[in-house]
DNA sequence: AAACCGTGGAA
DNA sequence: TTTCCAAGGTT
């Protein structure tokens, strides 16, 4: 349960689902994840995006070993102490994995609520006091209902009260939903940010690192992203190295971290 | 608090 | 083609 909601942080479930299947039979415990390099997990994590996740997921295994036994925590202060567990993944592992009552609450939700009871098309964003204090108050008090109330939201927002196009006629509080009965008015709030790609620096990091991962030698500077412009490449390679997503090999060549072969020794 | 951090599918 | 968005977390 917490290697799937780690891996669907701002990644879509139908992606993750394969890379999952493939990771629980390398990995299936945290003992076996916490003894794996970082070269490797960084390179089972594939394509899913958003890279230093598959590093925190190490650690974390390393930490449930070193503090837990081996045993992912229940409560939600360990939960969120281990790295990469924010507030959403420590509630839904509490929820999903242990059917604790806890306040879960992730982007579906967010957009769940908004609608159907302060009549927003979208949610604010980001995560506000408000939304939170609203999750809280709305969730069964009785653990079992907690969970399944959980599940409930999360599912309703995924298939049914969708971002784009979502389907009024099928849901089933359509009846009682504030969006829908004032009309569907179009959202009015602060607009969302857009995240930039092309050209940035997220992109030639993200070159860089599928560069290493097809790479099982190290690779020189040159062919980390062939084509792009030096000083930006320079100023990726130093975060990545900062990241721990990269290791120097020698004057001018370059790994995954800890990867071991091709060490002298 | 705002910015940063990957990737790919769908509108 | 461009934009939006996806079971967020960290700094």
């Amino acid at each position: 349960m917490l290697l799937s909601e780690v891996m669907a942080q701002q990644t879509p479930l139908a992606r993750v689902e394969p890379a999952w299947r493939e990771w629980m039979e390398r990995w299936p415990t945290p003992e076996v994840l916490a003894a794996a390099s970082p070269a490797d997990v960084v390179r089972a994590w594939g394509r899913l995006g958003y890279p230093r996740r598959a590093l925190r997921l190490r650690e974390a295994a390393i930490a449930i070993v070193e503090r837990h036994g081996g045993e992912v925590p229940r409560a939600q202060d360990d939960l969120l102490s281990l790295p990469g567990i924010g507030d959403y993944t420590a509630a839904a592992v509490a929820a999903f994995a242990f059917g604790d009552r806890s306040v879960v609450v992730d982007t579906n939700v967010r957009r769940v609520e908004a609608r159907l009871i302060s009549g927003q098309e979208q949610a604010a964003p980001s995560l506000t006091r408000a939304e939170k204090d609203l999750a809280r108050n709305l969730l069964p008090v009785v653990d079992h209902d907690a969970a399944v109330w959980n599940v409930a939201v999360m599912e309703l927002g995924a298939l049914v009260c969708t971002a784009r196009a979502p389907r009024c006629p099928d849901c089933p509080v359509r009846g009682r939903c504030a969006w829908l009965l004032g009309g569907r008015p179009a959202y009015d709030g602060p607009a969302r940010r857009g995240q930039k790609w092309h050209g940035t620096d997220r992109q030639v990091r993200g070159i860089i690192v599928q560069t290493l991962r097809d790479a099982h030698v190290p690779v020189d500077r040159g062919d980390l992203a062939p084509g792009r412009d030096e000083v930006q490449v320079d100023r990726c390679l130093a975060g990545l190295i900062e990241d721990g997503l990269v290791e120097p090999v020698g004057a001018h060549h370059f790994s995954l971290p800890g990867h071991d072969e091709a060490q002298a020794g």
